[in-house]
DNA sequence: CAACAAGCTGCGGGTTTCCGCAAGACGGCG
DNA sequence: CGCCGTCTTGCGGAAACCCGCAGCTTGTTG
């Protein structure tokens, strides 16, 4: 059995190195990558199926690494080892977790003793584990108390952007107006009215950028969410107009 | 002498502690702290001379941390060991350090070696120390060649928390239009244009929206920032009106 | 089928943002 | 002193945002 390690920090790897070899001993080979693209370069070569992978990485982070590593073999079995547990990530990872895939999710901050039994339950028996902490925010994510459907995650993530309401129209296909309207549902579940308007017209917030701020600072935003979508957008403006000549062809709107 | 280390990680924090024992025999204790509220503590019994600080803790970050230590005994020498060279990491720690005070910065891919030379460097000889690539950002940040004047900063900081623009004015002693010019000025320096209204009129981006995205993608802006500069909002704002007794909430605006 | 909930859409209008234009205020420099 | 550059402020208007109201399409349930 091979166990691919990917991870950024040279002490964290070699700390999850001795734990393979701690936990798995019928674990023959250990390769180590420092960053997502080699992370992904050795899973191909040497078709790991068994991997540990670090979210948050400079090169390339761990969501999308393993993206590209699931597509080419569903199968694989990924245990991500994070610093954090913001729902960001969390949403972010179960996002892109094929049907039936044995995957899991452990903090950095759990006990070596955690640790190694979530390498055997996923590696040897094929089980989810999933940090209990994590876990709270997955259940909070996916059913809809208190937490945020995909509709609302989505324009919060083009609002983030400083997409304008028509360009998040089109890019949806939806109408001005109904852009708007998830909008003010954004703004009601992230509760930016709180001292708003309330006390008086003196401090007030723009509701718009306010509900970027208060996404970030609650976690369901963070940089490597927003570098994701950064990129997905400008690959949709850059589709957008393939033939830059008939630019003048429609010129008079409304 | 003795030596406090402030470090979250458990990993890193006994690798700082080896490197320590090893760069300084004349060290004959060291204490550890595992984030920046008993650090702070630590430090104000042992009245620590010598820091070794991480930035980016859960509790209490580290920046927030040396302001206080800094404030009670600005000759305390600190070392901050960091990940990132962020920008707002940068511009934080710099804004903060007293007149004269020997400190340093290194991130934590920086070798064995270059560490032990910082940790003699400050402690023994009392000189700053500051990280190549870190150097760079500051120069930028400091001087005015393609970096932001304070002014800038200030503004973009506000409309990332989402103040509107008249808040920010009676919040920065200035006028409407003032805030505006600012804002325009930024606008410019982040090349917020770019895409806007460049090619085509349809995929347009809102300019406060798109500032703040683009300062964060370029990590002027991070979470710990933002965090810091919510809390001094929050204190303005209760600040502002001395009534908090009508803490009531109401959605609706007669 | 009726009744209801949930979502999309258009309309209208109040507020905010964005910004060109022009009139001061302040400081440096020959 | 006049000239110039930078910073501030007011005015006015086009565009964008925020949102109540009402009509329309779906899908669900009894």
């Amino acid at each position: 059995m091979k166990v691919l390690i990917v991870e950024d920090d040279p002490l964290h790897r070699s700390y999850l190195h001795e734990a393979v070899n701690a936990a798995l001993p019928e674990c023959d080979t250990v390769i180590e990558a420092e960053n997502g693209t080699v992370g992904e370069k050795l899973a191909r070569d040497h078709k790991s199926a068994h991997i540990v992978m670090d979210l948050q990485m400079a090169s390339r982070n761990g969501i999308e690494a393993a993206r590209t590593i699931w597509k080419e073999r569903p199968e694989t079995r990924i245990l991500f080892w994070s610093n954090y547990s913001d729902e960001a990530y969390v949403r972010g990872v179960s996002r892109i977790v094929p049907d039936g895939a044995a995957y899991g999710y452990v903090l950095k901050s759990a006990s070596d003793e955690r640790l190694k039994l979530a390498l055997r339950s996923i590696f040897i028996e094929s089980q989810c584990v999933i940090d209990r902490e994590v876990r709270g925010l997955q259940q909070k994510s996916l059913g809809q108390t208190n937490g945020f459907t995909d509709s609302e995650y989505e324009i919060l993530v083009d609002i983030a952007l400083g997409l304008t309401d028509r360009a998040i129209a089109k890019r949806r296909g939806l109408s001005l107006r109904s852009v708007q309207n998830r909008l003010q549902q954004l703004y009601d579940k992230l509760d930016v009215y709180q001292a708003a308007g309330d006390d008086h017209e003196d401090g007030r917030f723009n509701l718009r950028a306010r509900a970027v701020a208060v996404a970030f600072l609650r976690k369901l935003l963070n940089y490597s969410a927003l570098e994701r979508a950064e990129a997905e957008v400008q690959e949709w403006l850059d589709g957008l107009h393939e033939s830059p000549r008939d630019r003048h062809r429609r010129r008079v709107r409304t």
